[in-house]
DNA sequence: CTACGAGTTAAAGTGCACTTCAAGTCAAGC
DNA sequence: GCTTGACTTGAAGTGCACTTTAACTCGTAG
């Protein structure tokens, strides 16, 4: 088993150090062993991260990502809670993924559209048309860095 | 034709209207014409406030927008630099898509999934590996608020 | 005239996910 | 002993997309 410095867990998977530190701050990531004050990092981590970075890409916020693992950690699982924080987040991916959808088509029609202005394109219109009667007050969320 | 206040095209379409005075500080939405000091809208914002709001929703950014509605304007359309950016867009909602499917997948399987820990969950072992040697280093965006 | 609601501005504030900074500790090499 | 490089900490800074605030102007109603 090696036992790896906080550096070389960032190096190998893309994070920055201080990325990791913030995770660990905010209970994402438990805190590993010591060694002369030094972070050391069993092969274990690799998998937490890529979990947390797919949460944190989705859209998940830190807060929630920490309700999503807590949802796979051994310690007393408050299953109902989790459930029902998972069945709305799951609600807003699918938005999330629906929006994008709906963008990529804009981009891929832009690409085969030379209207001149936004108000007669008959793709756009399309689009809007296939979106419904939607309007629907933006709120879900899916950012990084 | 109808002129609508600020305040009424925010209630009619569920946008604050400080998020419209921004939108228009920032190039995204022309200057309306003013009554006695006050912007005067007619229908056409609506259509384009909704394509502001599917391309921030899609994760463009602010000026990553305004190029995307410059693509559709009537003055000078740099068509090649346009259609680079949305080239590189296509690609990065492509991939934000992926990465909502991999945390949907994986939020579905939490629903039936006990594991104890992550480190043996046989489906985060499955979705890992269908998610390949990626280890992407993150760097696409998709917020709002 | 006064009061009111809705609009105007520039500037400062907010929330989030980190990053950067300043000052220090530690182990290894010379 | 001194230097180097990688690490440690808490605190402050950053970028983005807005929101809030403060001080103001309008038109209308009473």
């Amino acid at each position: 088993m090696r036992y790896l410095s906080i550096g070389a867990v960032a190096r190998e998977c893309g994070i920055a150090p201080s990325a990791i530190r913030f995770y660990e701050k905010e209970g994402l990531l438990p805190a590993p062993g010591r060694q002369s004050g030094q972070r050391r990092y069993d092969e274990g981590v690799f998998a937490r991260l890529e979990i947390i970075g797919l949460a944190l890409d989705a859209g998940f916020t830190v807060g929630e990502t920490r309700m999503f693992l807590s949802g796979f950690s051994r310690d007393t699982p408050p299953a109902a809670r989790w459930r029902a924080l998972a069945a709305r987040k799951l609600e807003e991916v699918n938005a999330l993924m629906q929006r994008a959808q709906q963008m990529k088509s804009l981009l891929e029609s832009s690409f085969h559209c030379h209207c001149p202005s936004l108000q007669d394109c008959e793709t756009f219109l399309r689009e809007r048309r296939a979106a419904g009667a939607q309007r629907p007050a933006r709120q879900a969320k899916a950012a990084r860095r």
